[in-house]
DNA sequence: GTACGATATATCGGGTCGATATATCCGGGT
DNA sequence: ACCCGGATATATCGACCCGATATATCGTAC
């Protein structure tokens, strides 16, 4: 189980939480809700699915439509709940990575309190991690970087600190007023 | 060759370019040069190298520092510099994803500015149709996305609207001033 | 009524990652 | 002098992911 396959298993059964849906229609979800970002391709949707399948995580319902092509509907088990669950509960550092940590804050709605500023800290500190990274390697005098080197190195700088900022304040935000302020739109 | 593997090659030949180094050092700088953004791993490295050394792009300097383990120093060939241009100049939609831009962007010194300008506009027009698709399925109401899916999407939109600020600034730059005002630390 | 694009599932080869093995060098502690 | 840990350095392997491709059906526009 690797980092990538768990982070995928996790979208999954946390897209099939919500309704019951078909790889295809599941594949256009999980870009909707990372946003563009690398999405699964279908070389790794289709088998993942069965897997999850063989372990009893989530089953597939046939619909057969008269005439129509095979279309796999696939829901989650009470087993695959609780797997959802403890994916998202016991995170640990793989879950302070980029695609991941998406993953875990879309699913956050599901997660107390507790496990939400765990993976937000876990986050800010990998984050802060490459921002000293960044900062030991500042071009300087001398360097044979040219302009757009520094450029580039400036406009990623200024990326990840902008990030770090994002994060205190979700942080600030759940330490104060608890869910209230970030999750407004909260059912 | 696969996109991933393209950029890879681009980026090994530019950095041997400045200064010869081994297969180590190469991917410490791979680091530094594109900003802790998924560097290579060695299992891909090091075939890589191999690869480019049949291809005759790069030719290996044994360094017998007396009782020293091997160090393989790598060299571009004037065959690899031809490459390495021909790749950078004649640099297609491959260039507009993510890691491929920041490795064209970074050896943006040793292209010309016509280059430079239809590279900066295919990554622009790329972050624009994610930015369209992104504005595509905004969260309406009765959306079942909960508050942090819905700042998780705030966040990724604001991100890529402030990239292509960011290259809109840049392209501004090169059409009116040259390459002033964005390579001032040019040598 | 047919051409086209979206929907839908499936598979394969090439290639990448992460872990691991091996080995040397150097500095710090004792 | 000795050892230890961490950085330097090369190499390989298995797990697995992506992108392309094949196949087939549906809706709709012309």
């Amino acid at each position: 189980m690797t980092r990538r396959s768990e982070m995928l298993e996790l979208a999954i059964l946390g897209l099939l939480h919500d309704s019951p849906m078909h790889g295809y229609e599941l594949r256009k979800q999980v870009h909707r809700v990372l946003g563009t970002v690398r999405a699964m391709s279908y070389g790794t949707l289709y088998p993942r699915l069965r897997l999850l399948v063989e372990r009893g995580l989530i089953v597939e319902h046939d619909t057969p439509v008269s005439g129509r092509r095979a279309r796999i509907t696939y829901a989650v088990t009470s087993a695959g709940q609780q797997r959802f669950q403890s994916l998202l509960t016991g995170a640990g550092p793989n879950a302070w990575e980029d695609d991941a940590f998406d993953v875990h804050f879309a699913f956050f709605g599901r997660a107390d309190r507790a496990v939400r500023l765990r993976i937000l800290e876990g986050r800010r500190a990998r984050l802060e991690e490459r921002l000293a990274m960044y900062r030991a390697n500042r071009p300087a005098e001398g360097d044979t970087r040219d302009g757009y080197a520094v450029e580039l190195y400036r406009h990623g700088l200024e990326s990840a600190e902008r990030d770090v900022r994002w994060l205190t304040g979700l942080i600030e935000t759940e330490r104060s007023a608890g869910h209230r302020g970030v999750a407004q739109h909260e059912e």
